[in-house]
DNA sequence: TTCATGTCGACTGTCGACAATTTCTTGACA
DNA sequence: TGTCAAGAAATTGTCGACAGTCGACATGAA
C-alpha cells in the first residue's frame, strides 16, 4: 500500500510532544487502575516525578480532561474521575446510540473488506477470551472490534465519540475488577451482530448491537452500583 | 468570604478564572465571524491585547480546542477551525442521531412541564424570525429549543455532545452569512416536532426530527460547498 | 530556471519563580 | 470534648524568560 517510489528508509521519528507522552503515562495509570478514582493528581509531584515542570502535565491534565478520565475543579486541581452508577448507565445508553447508527451505516454502504475485518478482530477476542489471559487485554479487543465496526461506517464524529466512551468503559471495568460475565459469552455475542452486518439487515444489526451492549449495560452498572454502597 | 446578597447577574465574570474568561471571549470572537476560519491564534498578540501571559491563553485555546473551535498543529499552534463539507456533512449525521435518540426519551419519559418548557421556547423563536433580527439571534433561539428538548431527555450526555455540535453549526453557518432558509419557515419546521413530543407518538417524533434536521443539512452543506470551490 | 542548502525571524515548548487560593494544623475558648 | 478561627503549609494560578522548532526568504549550484 505504500512507498511507490520514496524509499524512507527511516520512520518519521516519534516526536510526540513532552505533554502527549505525560498523558500517555497518566492515561495507562488511570486505566490501568494504578490511580484510583478520586484521587488527587498533583501537579507538583507528577511534574517533580517525571522530571519536568509543571507546564507539560498541566496540558496533559487536561487533555485527559477533555477524554473523561480526568475531573477538574478549579483552584483545586485534577483528580481522577469518579463515575456513577448513573453516568455509566448514561454512557452506555449513548454506546447504544451511536453504534446502532452506525451500525446501519455499516449496513448501507461498507464494503465487504470492512466486514472481513470485522470477522478477524473477532477470532483475535476469541483467541484472548481465556481466563488466563490478562482482562485489560480482553476488554481491550473487545473495544478493538467496536472501534473498526464504528470506523467502517466512515462517520469519524461516531468514532470521536466511540474513543472517549471506550476510555471510561474501561476504567469502569477496571474499578470493578472483573469483566462482566464469562469472557467465551462476550466473545461469543459479537457474532450476531457480524453475521447481521454480513447480511446486511438493518433490523437485525439494531437488534444484535442493542442486545448486546444492552446486556453489558445491565450487567456492568448492576455490579457498579453494588460497589457504590 | 462570599457576600450573600451578591446580585449574581452583575459578577459572573469575576468568578470565572481568567482561563474561562479568554475562552469566552475568543469563542465569541471565532463565532461572530471576527476571527475567520484558517487564520492563526497566536498565544502572544491575543496575551498582550488582553494584557496577560501567555499561560492562560494557551490553556483557553486548549478548552476551545476541545470544543471543536479551534485546531492545534504541534509546533505550530493553534488555528480557527475550517471545517469541511464534509465534516459539517458528518457533523449533521451525529445530530440526528443524537437528537432522535433523545426525542425517543422525551416521548417515552419526559414530564409534560418540560415539553410546555418547548412549546415556549419556539413564540420566542418565532418573535425573533424576522428579517430584521440579527442572524446570531435567530440561529441561538433555534438552538436553545434543541437543546431544551435534549436536556429534556435527561440524558447529559447528549447535550455535552448537542453544545458542541451547536457551537460548530453557528461556526459553520456564520461562514456562509446567512440562514439556509426562510426564518419563518425554518421557526414553524419546530412545531411538527413539538407536536410528536406532545402526542408521545415516536414514530411521528423520529420523522420530525429527520425531516428537520435533514433540511437544514441539505441545505446548508449546499451552500457549504459553494464557498468551498 | 530549478532545486538544494543556509540563514533569519517569529512562534511555540518548557521552565523556574512568585502571587493567590485552598487545605491543614493548632490552639484558644465555651 | 467539640467548635471555631487564625495562622501555617501546600497547591494551584499566573507570569516573564529562554531554548527549540518551523516556515520563509536568500543564496548558490546544476
Amino acid at each position: 500500500m505504500d512507498k511507490p517510489d520514496s524509499p524512507s528508509q527511516f520512520a518519521p521519528l516519534g516526536r510526540d510532544g513532552l505533554v502527549d507522552r505525560v498523558a500517555n503515562l497518566l492515561g495507562e495509570a488511570i486505566i490501568r487502575g494504578k490511580l484510583k478514582p478520586g484521587s488527587r493528581l498533583s501537579e507538583s509531584v507528577i511534574a517533580r516525578d517525571l522530571g519536568t515542570s509543571r507546564a507539560p502535565v498541566r496540558e496533559a491534565a487536561r487533555l485527559l480532561e477533555s477524554s473523561g478520565l480526568v475531573a477538574y475543579q478549579p483552584n483545586r486541581g485534577f483528580f481522577v474521575r469518579k463515575i456513577s452508577a448513573q453516568e455509566l448507565d448514561d454512557l452506555y445508553e449513548l454506546r447504544i446510540v451511536i453504534e446502532t447508527a452506525a451500525a446501519l451505516r455499516v449496513v448501507r454502504e461498507a464494503p465487504e473488506a470492512a466486514i472481513d475485518g470485522l470477522a478477524a478482530q473477532i477470532e483475535t477476542l476469541r483467541g484472548v477470551s481465556t481466563p488466563e489471559v490478562d482482562m485489560l487485554t480482553q476488554m481491550e479487543a473487545d473495544m478493538e472490534f467496536h472501534r473498526r465496526m464504528i470506523a467502517a461506517s466512515g462517520n469519524p464524529r461516531f468514532s470521536a465519540i466511540f474513543d472517549q466512551l471506550a476510555k471510561e468503559t474501561e476504567l469502569c471495568v477496571m474499578v470493578i475488577g472483573r469483566l462482566y460475565g464469562d469472557p467465551r459469552w462476550i466473545a461469543d455475542t459479537h457474532l450476531p451482530i457480524l453475521e447481521a452486518l454480513r447480511a446486511r439487515d438493518e433490523t437485525a444489526a439494531k437488534d444484535a448491537i442493542e442486545y448486546h451492549i444492552g446486556e453489558a449495560r445491565r450487567l456492568v452498572t448492576q455490579q457498579f452500583r453494588t460497589l457504590e454502597e
